[in-house]
DNA sequence: TACTTTTCACCTAGGTGCGAAGAT
DNA sequence: ATCTTCGCACCTAGGTGAAAAGTA
């Protein structure tokens, strides 16, 4: 399996593809937030070899960057309204600029209920020429604002994350294996400037198999989490989920102090 | 004073200039809905007589339409958030289309907190030929889903009702006053195209002084609601407010049946 | 006649990779 | 030598009023 590679830049540059996730198994009346966050593979940093077309170890990781939590603009809502639908994460941006647009960086260390209330950043930052695995969280929303502090990954009952090993990428400034660049210069709609009628000699199908990332059945993710039925580890077809067992997330009468 | 027109379309179409307001007197930690809708000033239908450049009653209004409302896409948010930025209007589309885009109109109709699952329509129907009063509503949320049904334009404790008589306006498929039209293309930034690179004899600026919904010193309303200072009735230069006392608004201790 | 719908050129706003230039 | 930044042409996506065509 080989991984793709996303363009980070000063400004923040949009994943492609972008993650889409197709939930089920949630409580329809209970409100949910859903986030993600990208999270390092490993320690080093990487260089890739062109004559071997592979990406190297180059060294250890830089030191590590503010974290940051995108936190879909759609939350919170009812899992019925997440589950109706496809959630698509094509707004977040991936930025090497660890100046905020706006300043207020750590402030996502706090109560989850409180992030909906920042101004919401649509940017995480990364180190280039590292690894990296995007999550997807599941988050229970509390009645009232109760001040149980959440970390940028936040933990705990009602809290649920999911890491789909497939969707591992290296950033990049510019892109180093030319065979990625020819799949986003054919997908992303945005780059249709830069095709080529005459197509190149390796079909984009077979590509497309090659790079697991891009395969269309990987573009739509499955939670498989049935209420009342504590199913954990793997579900759907290539999907593995981690954290908390699922009946923590599916029902929650409303208490208060 | 002379009232705007605002075209109406069957896809909808944004009004111009967007309605924009900004907040005080709201108790920080609060979570609030704010939520625009648009009604009748009379029950009269309008045509426009060219030779007087005058809206003159044509007759009694026609059968009412499905009311909307429109939910400021940042809701809820805290009072923090609310007060910390001007709220523009400035998605809400305006259309003549009753059949919705996507099937559910009435449901509108229920509790305030289904409102925010509901997939947001930004559309507002309205008759042409009409004229109308947009409303700025501001609505405390209540902790939990209380199955308190909420009517269309709500109203109960912790909702309070905002109306500038200034933004009322007649809504028409084409412009009727050419003035109107040149201050639409002289404002709007999508209409540059249509510029007339020399001003005509009028100068605008004169035009902008006739027309109460353009003027600059109304593009920004102001809410004055201290809590604990509970003034009613007009507050800012411009604005009458009207609802539920002030201090309605401001705090709510969280409680649970 | 009086109003509405459709299509269109012309904009704003912003997402692409390219290639030259810059940085270390 | 290797990586990053910047300006750019070329796109997508969608908001304008004009004008022609449609409706009743």
């Amino acid at each position: 399996e080989i991984g793709t590679e996303m363009i980070i830049t000063k400004a923040g540059r949009r994943m492609f593809p972008a993650m889409r996730v197709k939930i089920s198994g949630l409580d329809p009346h209970q409100q949910y937030y859903i986030a993600m966050d990208i999270v390092p593979v490993d320690n080093k940093r990487y260089r890739y070899v062109y004559h071997s077309s592979k990406w190297m170890v180059a060294g250890n990781a830089d030191s590590p960057v503010p974290p940051r939590v995108y936190i879909h603009p759609d939350s919170p809502a009812s899992g019925e309204t997440w589950m109706r639908q496809v959630v698509s994460f094509d707004k977040l941006k991936l930025t090497n600029n660890e100046l905020d647009d706006q300043g207020h960086v750590r402030a996502i260390y706090t109560d989850i209920v409180q992030m909906h209330d920042l101004h919401r950043s649509n940017q995480i930052i990364l180190h280039s020429m590292h690894k990296y695995q995007p999550r997807v969280h599941v988050i229970r929303k509390e009645c009232g604002e109760e001040l149980s502090p959440v970390r940028a990954v936040p933990v705990g009952e009602g809290t649920r994350t999911f890491s789909f090993p497939e969707t591992v990428f290296t950033t990049v400034t510019a892109y180093q294996n030319q065979q990625i660049t020819r799949l986003k210069i054919d997908r992303n709609p945005f780059a249709k400037g830069f095709r080529d009628s005459g197509r190149n000699r390796m079909g984009l199908e077979a590509l497309v198999e090659s790079y697991a990332f891009w395969r269309p059945s990987l573009r739509t993710l499955t939670f498989e989490d049935i209420p009342g039925m504590a199913k954990q580890g793997m579900h759907g077809a290539h999907g593995a989920a981690v954290g908390a067992p699922s009946h923590l997330l599916s029902t929650s009468p409303c208490s208060s102090p």
